[in-house]
DNA sequence: ATTTACAAGAATATCGATATTATAACAAGC
DNA sequence: GCTTGTTATAATATCGATATTCTTGTAAAT
């Protein structure tokens, strides 16, 4: 008995999910921008449907803002928006953290050593691929956690990263801060491998308030 | 300068979305039924896009399960996926507890208090009503969570909740079980009006291990 | 007997057009 | 001048039909 492994083609509906997700992510539509359907439609070279498919599934995880009968915004940006994701983010990556060192197998580890090399190597160029850095640097903290064998967690994790992506890159990160960046997330797979969990949970939360601290500037109070 | 309250119509789509999910948590569909776009329209009275959407919309919080190219079905049930749930609404739903025990004011004391009363009325009833008692047993958990003052945490919350209350559905409470965990309730509001953060926290964990106990017992192993 | 190839059928996903609702512009009344 | 009411316009949400993809059944080949 064979076990065919099933075609299962992409759809326009879910291309342009991603698609749009990332220009959202890249801060191509200014905070509060209306999402007229016609000009989406055509930007994106597609149809009413899977347009409609994809920006319903981008309302669902917060990505943007839909109201009934008047369409779709890009969600305001605000100093209380972004302290509610990084302390969210806190409690959740935090807690995937600590299950993904008691569960993690040796798979796990070679996995945070790969994607950690990785996200050097794309830190050492001249001038850095921006978009390629982002990529490598998900990967990076998705393989920190991944081990946690949750899904939903995991689920939580990657809404929220999103959500905070959008932000971080907004305010462009000072390179002392970036230094400083780089070298918690040495010390965070050091200690992850290492099964440190608490050690590796208090200092990834100091390196998620850091990331925010750059966007948080932007805006006077909370 | 009135500011005038908008209409805001509701959407067919809207509606249905509500319609279906509360369906699914009834327990309506058996696990791993496909959802056919046709037979979904028919039995809604619905045409093809606003039910897409609907289901989209569905598939983005978990409660069903969309593959390109091969539509929509409810998510099958597992003992590893409720014991993920349940340890996930565990970590996410007292920390916005606490938060919330932190945070709250007087008009969250009132409001656990109103919701408490409201649960314990319609248990008193001869024979209870289901759909009555799944509403209020929801409000009131809402109610001592609200004052996090955490928007992402209550959003993850109430995903939570929806998948745990399909599997709660399906195995009927024990009658003994049903009181402790009434009794739990009552703990629980007292500790956290008289701002015992620590405590309310583990009470509401044992709480929802307790409610998850009964469908658990559906499965031999995790 | 098992696998492979192909064709018919069914289902999903998408398009183009329409109906419904919100928005804007403008006139009338206080 | 400001509010209120009305109409024209524009946008969203929905429908019905079509194209594309998967699925099933049958026949040929190994």
């Amino acid at each position: 008995m064979t076990q065919i492994a099933p075609p299962n083609s992409p759809t326009i509906s879910d291309d342009i999910y991603h698609l749009i997700k990332q220009d959202i992510i890249k801060g191509k539509f200014s905070p509060g921008a209306k999402l007229a359907i016609k000009e989406m439609c055509a930007r994106y070279h597609v149809g009413n449907s899977p347009l409609r498919e994809a920006l319903t599934k981008l309302a669902a995880t917060g990505l943007i803002q839909q109201q009934n009968q008047r369409g779709f915004r890009i969600p305001l940006i605000s100093g209380k928006d972004l302290a509610d994701i990084c302390d969210s983010r806190i409690h959740i990556e935090v807690a995937a953290l600590k299950m993904a060192i008691a569960k993690g197998d040796d798979y796990w580890e070679a996995q945070i050593l790969a994607q950690f090399h990785q996200l050097q190597k794309c830190q050492q160029q001249e001038d850095v691929d921006q978009a390629e850095w982002e990529s490598r640097h998900s990967r990076f903290h998705n393989a920190l956690i991944e081990a946690c064998d949750s899904p939903s967690l995991l689920g939580f994790c990657n809404i929220l990263h999103d959500q905070f992506d959008r932000y971080r890159r907004l305010a462009p990160t000072d390179l002392k801060i970036r230094a400083e960046l780089d070298a918690q997330h040495r010390e965070i797979m050091q200690l992850s491998i290492a099964r440190e969990a608490t050690k590796a949970g208090e200092l990834l939360a100091e390196h998620i308030k850091l990331s925010a601290r750059a966007a948080m500037a932007m805006f006077g109070n909370r």
